[in-house]
DNA sequence: AGGCGTTTGGAAAACGTTTTCCAACTTAAG
DNA sequence: CTTAAGTTGGAAAACGTTTTCCAAACGCCT
């Protein structure tokens, strides 16, 4: 059933069935209810392959994800998608699984159904990639590891705002033997995140200096929590790279016989759905996945649609921030902690001083 | 670019390119070679949106799931995505949040992106929205729900055997007060499992009248577990439809100060990744999400690529069984479970003969 | 009543492929 | 050397839309 069959049987010229089902207002009213009656009876739906054919328009949108298992992620695909639905476009979901294999997949099937925009939220992608897409100007978005081009949109991540905060509160409970469990090296954002770690401790003249590298998932943050045992100093507090690890330093813990918070602080990042239902409920730091997903959807639809106000600033930012829950405590009254006031000036504390005059 | 371009650079015929890029044998090696080379040098990729026109197969394959958030789905999607990169598909996923308005538009784009088949893992569908892809003839899989008959394939989730298996193990345990927290009762699925759950108790006579309805998600759980908690003889164990209503009893359980397992047992349902790592793991009925999207991608290739033996037994079946972790125990050695041996001829054992009989 | 501008609808080209048909060429057999 | 059979490549049609260009029809004004 195609459109001929339509303009047949509303005799009418395929033009004129065209110009109903687009609503052009030239059309008369009593004719175009004639051509839709047709349509309705007939549950005739416009073929889309066709109509990208002439138009040079898919009304798709590409979204590249790290790991879609990540809880991380579905909130994100899910806003993404309602806002797709929203605006009459589709979007073509990949996940990379962090396998240059499957990137370069991706954006070649990307390439291939012809998207009209892509959103890359990999936290890392390799440059060649991203070239192919530049090639064929296809609109990109992507979040903290974008290159500093025209064309491209970039959303910045605000670590530090969030993550400062989050030291802050811990030192603020006594602590000052934190600790951090990083992410996968190569991932940029991941990198980011344990910079503002540092930042934030130097700040503040605490060394960050027990750092545990993790894997941004459960079983990262479990050995993560074993590595941090066999420390002779061992941390009172932890903050982790995302919220995953977090759920694994958790369950770690509970395996030990550790009492979260009592015996360690434990401060998440991403604020997925999760974090408010751990035992206990995650004190971490939010990063708006809605915001998120919304902003890299408007970045693209911008970018698609008007493309006449060729607007310079590309760049958007998302702030972070942190959101109190239950595994974070004031650390025990053992420790350097609790060093009398006077006592300021032991090697410690000297050591620390030294290092903010960096 | 296009294939023109191709054909004018490599000097053939568009014919010829068409013919080498698609590896039909006849062409003549030399050339096939040469034109291989044009392609790659220029970046060629065929337009699929043609390609998709002419071919009348867009090597698409629609996916709807109830809810993308929930992380029972996005192991399936996964799945489901790794597969489709083998066998050069792509997948259009949709979540429709149990929303009919979104289910509806779920099919429309469906079809007006003429998918090449459809896989429903919705546990839940408007049928008249079904019979609008049937008139198509799109080829449909569904789990649990689909209607029987030719030309839709159906998974059939075996429910009773894993649901059958945790009734036991929890009687062996010695408890007699089960308690089950269902999903949302227009949900076939939820359905399915609350009468495997009745079914299995009164097998062995135990009555399975407490029950209680969630919403399959983290909040419902936590809801659920105040209600079991207002009850006068309180259950010492508690089955879930789902993983995340078993995560929001552990959560609310230690809210309450209620020891897991201690003093309650508690069995989830699905076996998401996520329940090796609940505080304390989660003992739970496995469903292969692995294995439902395979054999769901599988039965959807069958229809489409071998049309020819259209085989009749387009019914699958994935059995669940359970994966015991740290979430059940002992009951406490009060109430009925300690009854003396010798007791064997009370009125209930009697009923448990007689029903073993049937 | 004639001319003019404005609606309205139709024929046909275009989008980028695949594939059918056919012609030209090559090879082998008689 | 002629002819038949088989390769190989080209021209053109088809897929289902949108849109341009025209022509026809229709007031409306003078």
């Amino acid at each position: 059933m195609d459109i001929r069959e339509i303009a047949r049987r509303a005799k009418v010229s395929t033009a004129t069935v065209s110009r109903a089902i687009n609503r052009v207002p030239t059309v008369d009213p009593q004719l175009a209810k004639r051509v839709w009656r047709v349509v309705d009876e007939l549950g005739y739906y416009p073929n889309t392959q066709a109509r990208a054919l002439v138009l040079g328009r898919t009304r798709i949108f590409g979204l590249i994800v790290s790991e879609i298992t990540n809880p991380f992620f579905p909130e994100i695909v899910q806003t993404f998608e309602d806002l797709a639905v929203e605006n009459n476009y589709e979007i073509l979901l990949t996940s990379t699984v962090h396998d240059p294999k499957r990137m370069e997949s991706s954006v070649r099937r990307m390439i291939e159904r012809r998207v009209d925009g892509v959103a890359i939220l990999t936290f890392g992608m390799e440059e060649s990639l991203i070239e192919h897409l530049r090639d064929r100007k296809v609109p990109l978005v992507f979040v903290d590891v974008g290159p500093d081009v025209p064309g491209i949109a970039n959303i910045r991540i605000n670590y530090i705002s969030g993550i400062r905060q989050a030291v802050q509160h811990l030192a603020a409970m006594r602590h000052t033997r934190i600790a951090f469990i990083a992410g996968p090296e190569h991932l940029k954002s991941a990198g980011a995140r344990r910079e503002a770690f540092e930042t934030s401790m130097l700040e503040i003249v605490l060394p960050p200096d027990l750092v545990v590298i993790g894997d941004h998932r459960m079983e990262g943050g479990m050995n993560a929590l074993l590595e941090l045992n066999k420390m002779s100093a061992r941390p009172t507090a932890v903050m982790c790279s995302n919220d995953m690890t977090a759920i694994g330093v958790l369950r770690e813990a509970y395996e030990q016989n550790i009492k979260i918070p009592d015996d360690l602080s434990v401060v998440g990042f991403d604020d997925i759905h999760l974090a408010e239902f751990t035992i206990p409920p995650l004190t971490t730091v939010q990063m708006s996945q809605h915001g998120l997903a919304e902003i890299a959807f408007n970045a693209l639809l911008n970018e698609v649609e008007n493309s006449t106000p060729p607007r310079e600033q590309h760049s958007y930012e998302l702030v972070t921030s942190l959101v109190l829950r239950k595994s974070t405590t004031l650390a025990r009254a053992v420790g350097s902690a609790i060093i009398p006031e006077k006592s300021n000036r032991t090697t410690r504390h000297r050591k620390a001083a030294e290092s903010s005059a960096r």
